[in-house]
RNA sequence: GCACCCAUAGCUCAGCUGGAUAGAGUGUCGCCCUCCGAAGGCGAAGGUCGCAGGUUCGAAUCCUGCUGGGUGCACCA
């Protein structure tokens, strides 16, 4: 069941009739531009429900002033029958009161579309490919990954939620230099495993112990077969059966957080279809790739660089400090020469593409969106071509930083966070920043369950609903609407911010930005708890009100239908809503 | 040297893609437990939105230039 009409899309509907029928009585000129109109909430709930910019927006290409056009529409706007007041206010904003039936009716259609109740069809169906998480397949995730994983998986939701056909994919590095290493370092194990005193991990091998299973593995099914054989003979085994193992891994890391991917697309598989070849045929045929000459780099002094001779991407076209190459001089693809590859390979089959990438790759954005954008359009379909960059996470343990190194071995791992803090609290935690601003993530302060930490906020908030509604049924009393006109002024303040959830949910979508989700939960369970407190002093106004039946199922219907919304947005989050603390 | 990200209350951060008197938590100060949950509640103080220009009805938000912090700059991935 698909939400597509939300209270403020259906006020964007009568404005947009309102200012036809000014057209019509010549009032206002025909064929202005009305994209710039929004409705929307007032930042102060004083100045009513809705506002809107319109008649600023539009006095000037009209040729008239805010005031006059607000005066005009207003008299248009004061004829609907949900509206209480329609007023002018500053220089001129249009201001409308709503009636409390319309809040009420919005409450039912909560109540009415329950779990889908957010969603809408802003996005008609059409396919998002979202990339992300896309670690080497070369040990288990450490906590480096886990920001763009969470905020990858969530963004994911989120565009599903708005109409979205998404496809969560995971591009799988099997075929670079990092992955050899990988199988030599598995038979380094391998050899120790067959009972050789291999001694210490030679520098630039992979130290972790996590290869010593495969390499077990490895010993008990081939013996010593490939103990003293050249590299030849065994590495494209012994790569081949790391990679599976450490891919195993990282799916089990990737469940811990909840997150499943729909695709993983192995790097080495679009090698061997030849994809590569075919973009940099067509890249050369549109003098976008040639032989060049490799820049030294600037600002950097290598020792033993050398000019080499490369076949180039034109990347500074597109604003790129130079050129990049696309293969390496032993006749290799590089990263890039692949990746291109590999996007356009993603285009065929999406209408949008967004990759998730962490900080440290900014570097490389401009060469990829440049030639995405020039394959994609050479193909004759123009697909467009996010990419966000999430900021790094500087891990904490009581202000003190916590070191992360993959070179040595000793890396926090995700699965070791996520055992000692959660996932809740990972995930939640994560989606409290905007993703390109860096972040601190203090072991102490995360596991804190209290007021200052919005998760256990969030959940304290569904947990209170779900216990007084247990509290209800003991005593006889369900979530009714039978006595909803009774709600008042306090209640609807909290169906008013909960009609918001759509729009929110939408603007997310399209700004990519599942942390708005988050704050808004924040919010939500800010009001719920300050109401809550209401009944603290005034017995009254607490949800069960012992002597009257009617108001109490009316008020657990409102708290029943937060409780869903709570849902809904933690949903989206990919966090548990708890019965209770 | 260049590119990208960030800069908002003492601290940690929001600010709905240009709207009205810039918000929340925390900290500080003052009150409040016979209570459907006090790991809480109510209230107060606290701001030159890094600086300087520009764009327009209107700027924390967009543009330019600075300053400060972060990240990255071989054919690595």
């Amino acid at each position: 069941m698909l939400q597509t009409q939300t209270l403020y899309s259906e006020f964007s509907g009568y404005l947009a009739a309102a200012l036809d029928a000014l057209e019509a009585a010549v009032v206002l000129p025909g064929g202005l531009n009305r994209g710039a109109i929004t409705v929307e909430p007032p930042r102060d709930a004083s100045h009513g429900d809705l506002s809107t910019n319109a008649a600023m927006v539009l006095a000037k290409p009209a040729g008239t002033n805010p005031r006059a056009l607000a005066e005009a529409l207003v008299a248009e706007l004061a004829k609907l029958p949900a509206v209480t007041e329609a007023s002018i206010a500053g220089p001129g904003f249009i201001n409308l009161r709503l009636s409390d039936a319309t809040w009420i009716a919005e409450l039912r259609t909560i109540a009415a579309l329950a779990a889908s109740y957010g969603r809408s069809n802003l996005g008609g169906g059409s396919t998002v490919n979202v990339e992300y998480v896309s670690a080497n397949p070369t040990g288990p995730m450490h906590m480096g990954h886990c920001r763009g994983a969470v905020v990858g998986d969530a963004l994911a939701t989120l565009l599903k939620w708005s109409g979205h056909n998404v496809i969560r994919e995971y591009y799988v590095n099997d075929a670079g230099g990092q992955v050899d290493v990988l199988a030599r370092s598995v038979h380094m194990r391998y050899r120790e495993a067959l009972g050789e005193d291999v001694g210490e991990v030679p520098e630039g091998l992979y130290p972790g112990d996590y290869l010593v299973p495969v390499a077990q593995a490895l010993a008990a099914e081939f013996g010593d077969t490939y103990a003293a054989a050249p590299e030849a003979d065994w590495l494209v085994l012994f790569r081949t059966r790391a990679v599976a193992a450490m891919l195993v891994m990282i799916k089990e890391d990737l469940a811990l957080l909840g997150i499943e991917h729909d695709l993983f697309s192995s790097e080495a598989e679009l090698q061997a279809a030849g994809k590569p070849e075919q973009a940099e045929a067509w890249l050369r045929a549109h003098d976008l790739v040639y032989d060049g000459i490799l820049e030294a780099p600037k600002g950097k002094t290598i020792e033993d660089w050398e000019p080499v001779a490369l076949p180039l991407f034109r990347s500074a076209k597109f604003g790129d400090d130079q050129d990049r190459p696309i293969k390496k001089s032993d006749g290799k693809w590089t990263y890039f020469g692949a990746d291109l590859a590999y996007h356009f390979q993603k285009a065929e089959s999406a209408d949008a593409l967004v990759d998730i990438w962490g900080a440290d790759h900014a570097g490389t954005v401009k060469r990829i969106r440049a030639a995405v954008a020039a394959l994609t359009e050479g193909a004759g379909k123009q697909i467009p071509f996010e990419v966000k960059l999430v900021q790094m996470v500087q891990l904490l343990r009581n202000g003190e930083p916590v070191k992360m190194s993959k070179r040595s071995g000793n890396f926090v791992t995700l699965a070791d966070v996520v055992r000692e803090v959660g996932k809740d609290v990972v995930r939640f935690t994560m989606l409290t920043r905007k993703p390109e601003a860096q972040m601190d993530f203090d072991f102490a302060k995360v596991v804190e369950a209290s007021k200052d930490n919005p998760v256990f906020y969030v959940q304290y908030a569904h947990a209170r609903i779900r216990s007084t509604l247990r509290k209800g049924a003991v005593e006889g009393i369900v979530p009714a609407d039978a006595a909803l006109d009774r709600l008042g002024e306090e209640e609807l303040a909290l169906v008013k911010l909960a009609a918001q959830f759509p729009r929110l949910v939408e603007a997310a979508a399209v700004a990519r930005e599942p942390h708005r989700v988050a704050f808004f939960l924040y919010d939500l369970a800010a009001a719920l708890h300050s109401y809550w407190n209401l009944g603290n002093d005034k017995p009254e106004k607490r949800f069960i009100v012992a002597q009257d039946q009617a108001l109490s199922g009316a008020r657990l219907y409102l708290a029943a239908q937060i409780g869903q919304l709570i849902r809904n947005g933690l949903a989206i989050l990919g966090v548990e809503a708890v019965e209770e603390m």
